[in-house]
DNA sequence: TATTGTTATACTCTATAACTATA
DNA sequence: TATAGTTATAGAGTATAACAATA
């Protein structure tokens, strides 16, 4: 929690986190505005906000779903990867200095402990 | 980041996380309603509206500073601390149950990884 | 009828600006 | 004058309730 809060505190990018997060979501396909909603613990109306200030900002764009007419699917722009990548790059630079000064041997155990706890995580 | 996430949106308990968070500040030692607001990172009328409402809750409890009139000195109460211990507990639970299925080897490396990212982090 | 999403409305958290009290 | 904090006011983000459109 500690790691978690500095990087938020201290990498800190152009992109409200709810509004990156939001991003990170739709990075490997688009997605329902419920689903979006589901996965950011906020309701429909709430989202609804959300991504129409992203729809604003071009960051994501809405379609329709050709197979129901009642979802409203939602997609990264090119602004928006490009923004993803960028604030993402932020986040591993604040990092990568942090982790210069370590030796290789403490590296490599932080290497093994990521993949624990990917392991963990996607339980 | 994703692990702090799922900590952070399946331990839930019943404090916002803003109160958590100013609780676990005051843990070692009284604060000033200032230093509260630049470790929390936000402006201090924010964190006067924050710590009137834990005072409301009678979680913290605010203190003159007999050196100087003007600041406002904030502690935990005894049932502040009861809160902040059973919201850790919670996390910790959280955390236990899900590092159990792993092997003894792999819990040692996420031992060490720990102490690693405590020295990174205290930086 | 049930589901997906939006609109209306209210509450909370945040901020900036202006103010009070103390140094 | 400068600093610590509060009050006034406004802008986001969130929620519940009521609604529209589609299945």
């Amino acid at each position: 929690m500690r790691v978690s809060r500095r990087v938020r505190f201290e990498s800190e990018g152009e992109l409200a986190p709810h509004h990156f997060s939001v991003l990170a979501q739709l990075k490997d396909a688009p997605t329902t505005l419920g689903a979006l909603a589901d996965r950011e613990q906020v309701r429909a109306p709430s989202m609804t906000r959300t991504v129409a200030s992203l729809v604003d900002a071009e960051l994501v764009a809405r379609t329709a779903d050709p197979q129901d007419g009642r979802v409203a699917l939602i997609a990264l722009t090119e602004a928006g990867e490009a923004m993803l990548a960028t604030e993402r790059a932020k986040r591993d630079a604040w990092m990568s200095v942090r982790l210069e000064g370590l030796t290789s041997a403490e590296q490599e155990t932080l290497r093994r402990a990521t993949e624990i706890m990917e392991r963990v995580v996607a339980r």
